[in-house]
DNA sequence: CGTGGATTTGAATCACCTCAAAGGTCGTGG
DNA sequence: CCACGACCTTTGAGGTGATTCAAATCCACG
């Protein structure tokens, strides 16, 4: 019983059953968002679901062939380039719901190598069929672009977040990003279970573990978080945004001034 | 005669005469891209072509509609998100034939500010019709994913430089990306003009202005560059090279260990 | 030729890193 | 069930690369 009840790792649709998109309690966060029934069969027909893979395993490799995307269905996996000189940057966290890969997309082969944080399921979409069905889709179609879009906005903010925040900031928007997509996905926004090592945290975040560690201390001190090994309640949103200098949400809004 | 004849930006196709994609010298680099002629006019159909904007225009601001993407076809633009503190981040420079906006794709507004760095004239791609076209052009389908997937690495790479790099790795990683672009688009590779300033560069890298200047001239007390004003000459690539830590490409090659 | 902005240089400061070591936690096997 | 070892996390002390602040110099442009 390591996790708790209220782990949303622990939650894990279809476990045990032969899995479809259409029965599946992600779709409407997953690929088949906004696809008909029909086109969803369709990409149903595509998706090769394996056994899972285990903690600290490989899903893909940079370097490896260019084959597939990936849909989280349970489990948590990290994904990350490799510099020249041997060191790796953590480019992103992904839950169930999430597509991993795409990035890949005009290359041969994968630009970054995807490790599970936990066990791990993941359904398989090879490339050639997802093309082929891309092109006779539009929905399938603007569902992938927006995910790539949405992964070029995420990136395009964690630029920012490396270059201009200092260690509370960083920290305060990690914690806000990670509350946000466990929300969207029916937990709790507040107490959730950080599916990653704090030495991930750091290495995405652009930080020392030392100092991922002593920004927590002091959050807990000023009591805005509580923490107990990866479980955490954020205990004053409010303040938590306003340090990560998030209002509501950052881009996209009307300016005026 | 502010620009030298080295200068890229010197060059400007077209310029005078009613431009089309098909008589376009960019178009083996821009959106055309591997589209079949009939295709090629198509896509020349929906572009608009409007008058030049001036340095320190705004091509689309964060916030506003998202209505069309923009090809540059001469001069070079940069792209920032604001914080909510007003800080810019600065999260790409855009030269010739490349494409800019697909980052909202999913967003109804612009995530992002373009402003350009110089005179500059684009070519607008309405979305309505970009997005139809792209239904019925798998060609230009596969040719807009590849287009964010590039984008998505180099963001992801721009990661990468920002956690882990320090100020001179940072600086001749920059060179660097400058002068492949420039030689892809056939000028020199060691010998161009910089179209962004000290300030620019420095809120692109994550350092300040005053970092950039020293490591300038550090460059060139080692003889690693030549600088006059913005006018560049790499002197010693492979120094560069080796000390941005890129062997050559940094992503997609098989690895061998 | 003067003005404002951009760039360069110098000196002092600081946020975060590195190094070192103590505590915790988890899985394993006796 | 408990002991062990490996790894992860926390805490402390000292060092440092880049920043900040200040000022001189250069440059483009009217």
């Amino acid at each position: 019983m390591k996790t708790p009840s209220t782990s949303p790792t622990s939650s894990t649709p279809l476990r045990g059953t032969q899995p479809h998109c259409q029965t599946c309690s992600l779709n409407a966060l997953c690929l088949p968002l906004s696809l008909k029934d029909t086109d969803m069969e369709r990409l149903d027909d595509i998706i090769r679901r394996g056994r899972p893979i285990q903690k600290g395993q490989l899903l893909f490799q940079q370097g490896e062939t260019f084959q597939s995307v990936f849909a989280v269905r349970t489990g948590a996996l990290k994904t990350y380039t490799l510099a020249s000189n041997g060191e790796e940057q953590i480019t992103g966290f992904h839950l169930a719901s999430e597509l991993i890969g795409l990035s890949g997309y005009e290359a041969d082969c994968y630009p970054l190598t995807a490790k599970a944080l936990e066990t791990t399921t993941v359904c398989e979409i090879p490339l050639p069929q997802l093309d082929t069905l891309a092109d006779e889709l539009p929905d399938l179609r603007k569902q992938l672009m927006r995910t790539m879009g949405t992964e070029i906005r995420h990136d395009q903010n964690m630029m920012l977040l490396l270059s201009k925040k200092n260690a509370e900031e960083r920290v305060a928007s990690f914690l806000l990003d990670i509350s946000q997509r466990y929300q969207r996905r029916g937990f709790s926004a507040s107490h959730f279970r950080l599916p990653m090592s704090r030495v991930d945290i750091s290495n995405y975040l652009g930080l020392a573990v030392e100092t991922i560690s002593r920004v927590f201390t002091r959050f807990q001190n000023n009591e805005l978080i509580e923490t107990q090994g990866k479980e955490i309640i954020l205990r004053d949103m409010d303040a938590l945004y306003e340090m990560a200098g998030l209002v509501s949400s950052t881009h996209c809004e009307k300016h005026d001034e």
